[in-house]
DNA sequence: GCTAAAATGTGATATTGTAACATTTCGATT
DNA sequence: AATCGAAATGTTACAATATCACATTTTAGC
């Protein structure tokens, strides 16, 4: 019943993913380049399958997507390659999940809020600069040196609760 | 060298830690009772443990000290009282850490931050009411309907960089 | 081409967490 | 006090997540 039926984009986006996919691909590819780091066959294979879709992707569902075509592939080699996208922030750790999602915001800032549908799994990154403002406010006062910040929000998205919203009315009809 | 010989508390606390445990698993006992749940002596234990410090501990390490307590503990025993003490508002769980910590608010509000300190690794709470507004006004406008928020931030506690500064200062004596 | 560093291969194992079913304990009712 | 259903716990097995150490290969710069 999943859809990711191993490598291919979710058809349900709502918008044109693979262009989503390409730029991100694409931005990454330059950033490494500017920064004179790697972004070899592994690791381009593997951040390519977490962009496959806006849902979290867990490291074991990675290591079998990647085997198809890494046939070597070991948990080793999906963890370093996540090592390495998450050292360049070209994706980002879930931690509330366990699970890693492609970055929005790649070469950009580095404080990101992520808002996580229980239902649709799909996790939507914002910069939300008000807010970091505001914890920024509320720590500094408290000489505590912040390194980095996670903030995540479970709950429905906009369009399941809208969904939900319909399947109700449709009972009614 | 882990300072938690066990059971007793962290003699270097820099408060009446004796307090703090007391005035918690007093709480939890008025709030259990209130509610009709029952705060067992395994969870009870569990509990005292997680006071033991204001370190975030882990479910295993906690499996390692109740043993002496209750010596058929397994890992479901651990893992269900901390569903319980989760439930109830008497922990939190640490997502960045998959560790456990005393809920400075029990009975309380429910939204909270997190500051960890990498160097101690004490966790503090904070309510931090004008960061949850402003998060409550970043997410409200995208009919997002947020059903638990998670804000952990890792950095060096006030202490602990004060200390650092000592130890800068001493070497140039 | 040579070399050192980076990346990957490989096997083992550590850590964290859950599922399923049996047994015991608790507390409300008779 | 006996009983009965629900809650809690005991118990076994295993799933899921992650790391380590060491061998080998690849790469970029010389």
């Amino acid at each position: 019943m999943d859809i990711h039926d191993k490598t291919s984009p979710d058809p349900n986006l709502g918008h044109n993913h693979k262009q989503c996919i390409s730029e991100a691909l694409g931005t990454a590819g330059q950033l490494c380049m500017t920064r004179g780091v790697r972004l070899t066959l592994i690791r381009h294979q593997v951040l390519e399958l977490i962009w496959s879709s806006h849902k979290a992707v867990k490291a074991y569902d990675l290591l079998d997507r990647i085997k198809p075509l890494q046939p070597m592939a070991k948990p080793a080699t999906v963890y370093r390659a996540l090592d390495f996208l998450i050292e360049q922030g070209l994706i980002h750790r879930v931690e509330s999940l366990n699970a890693f999602i492609g970055c929005s915001y790649s070469g950009q800032q580095h404080e990101q809020l992520l808002l996580i549908c229980k239902s649709c799994h799909e996790v939507e990154e914002r910069a939300a600069e008000k807010v970091m403002k505001a914890l920024a406010r509320e720590i500094n006062p408290l000489a505590f040196i912040a390194q980095s910040k996670t903030i995540e929000v479970h709950g429905i998205c906009a369009k399941c609760a809208e969904s939900a919203i319909d399947q109700t009315n449709t009972r009614f009809n």
